[in-house]
Formats: C-alpha cells, sequence, structure tokens
DNA sequence: ATATAATTTAGTTAATCATCTAAATATTTT
DNA sequence: AAAATATTTAGATGATTAACTAAATTATAT
C-alpha cells in the first residue's frame, strides 16, 4: 500500500464506489464496468490507479481481469490517517 | 468533514505535515511557513484546502490567523474509510 | 489460423491543481 | 493617518488527471 498513491486514488467517487463492489466479491473488469457509466479506458485507468495505490489485486481468470481487495489495506490507510495525528512523531 | 474534499486534501504530503505541526499545538499561518520552502501564497492555498475540507479551523488573533485541528475530523475519515468495505451497504 | 471477446495502451483534450509574482486586505504600532 | 506586519486574493503557468476515440494485446472458440 503506498499511502500517497492510496490517499489519491480514494479521492474520487467512482473508485471508492469500485472498492465497495469488491469488498462484496471479487469482479472482473468487465463486471465493474456495468456498474457505471463510463468507457472501458476510463475504468480501466481506475482500476490501474487502484492497482497502482496497492489497494487492489489483479489475476487472470481466461479473457477476463479479476479484481480483488488487498487485504488490509484501506485499513492500513486509516491507521497511517489516525497516526499522523495521534504518534508523538514521525 | 467533507469526505471527498478531506481525501484529496490528506492526498497531499504538505498537507499531511500541517495536520501533524498542528496536531501538537495551534499555529498562525506564519509558523507554519516557517516549516515549509514555499511561498506564503501557496502555504495559504493548502490552508484553505483543509479549511474548505473542514479538516481545521481558522480563527484570528491580532494580525495572526491561528490554524488549529478539527476536533475528530481525522478520525471521522478513517472511519468513513473503513465503513465503505466494512458496511453491508450504502 | 481466424474471428470474437475482454481489456489495456496510445494519444488527445478539457479540467483541476500546485506553484509563483504582484496586488489587496486586515490589524497593530507609531 | 501612515507605516509596518501578517496573510489572503487575483491572475498566470506548468504539471497532473479524468475522460474520450482508436488501435493494440491477450485469450478462447471456431
Amino acid at each position: 500500500m503506498y499511502f500517497n498513491e492510496a490517499l489519491g486514488a480514494l479521492a474520487d467517487p467512482t473508485r471508492r464506489k469500485i472498492l465497495k463492489l469488491l469488498s462484496k466479491r471479487n469482479l472482473s473488469a468487465g463486471e465493474i464496468g456495468r456498474h457505471f457509466d463510463i468507457t472501458a479506458p476510463s475504468l480501466s485507468h481506475h482500476l490501474s490507479v487502484l492497482l497502482m495505490a496497492g489497494l487492489v489485486n489483479q489475476s487472470r481468470q481466461g479473457r477476463s481481469l479479476i479484481y480483488s481487495l488487498k487485504p488490509g489495506a484501506i485499513e492500513m490507510v486509516a491507521n497511517k490517517l489516525l497516526a499522523i495525528i495521534k504518534e508523538p512523531n514521525k
């Protein structure tokens, strides 16, 4: 999980909705796309941002790319956020 | 606290450092500025982003503007982040 | 090996963002 | 009320971002 990139990724409602969808079950890019009114390339971009931030994992299954939440990643973002103001220093 | 704006505000290292400074004590814009190598207008912009996001409060004291953490705001961001993946729906 | 399906990459465009300089506003001091 | 101090607002610029269309890639099915 890359903190800075993760926060940038999370600062977009579309990407947060993708994460919520993935919290219920793993989904292919195409399945995710059906929940949005954007083109496939735009969705692919968002998935790439989430991937680069270390918030999701990708795996291939036939011709589909399956996306899943990276376990503990969002929890870690939340914790590091709290650490900013709670820890003595760093 | 405006969730979307707050995440955008937090996605910047300078602004996170400002929040960390404010977690130790309330500071004027000028005092904050001494910790960074940016111009006063740039700092003012960052403070405005934090203010608009509902993460900090502003109050005047003489000719200084004192900034302080908005109590509970960052905790609320962290909680809403966790809620994305933990709550049944919404 | 060719066609189809799923998805990404390439390249463009419009919008947003961080930064700067210069000017304006608010407050205190002389 | 004029000067000095603290900070913001205005306006410009270069960089990043989200979206699109068109083309390329990867894998299955005929």
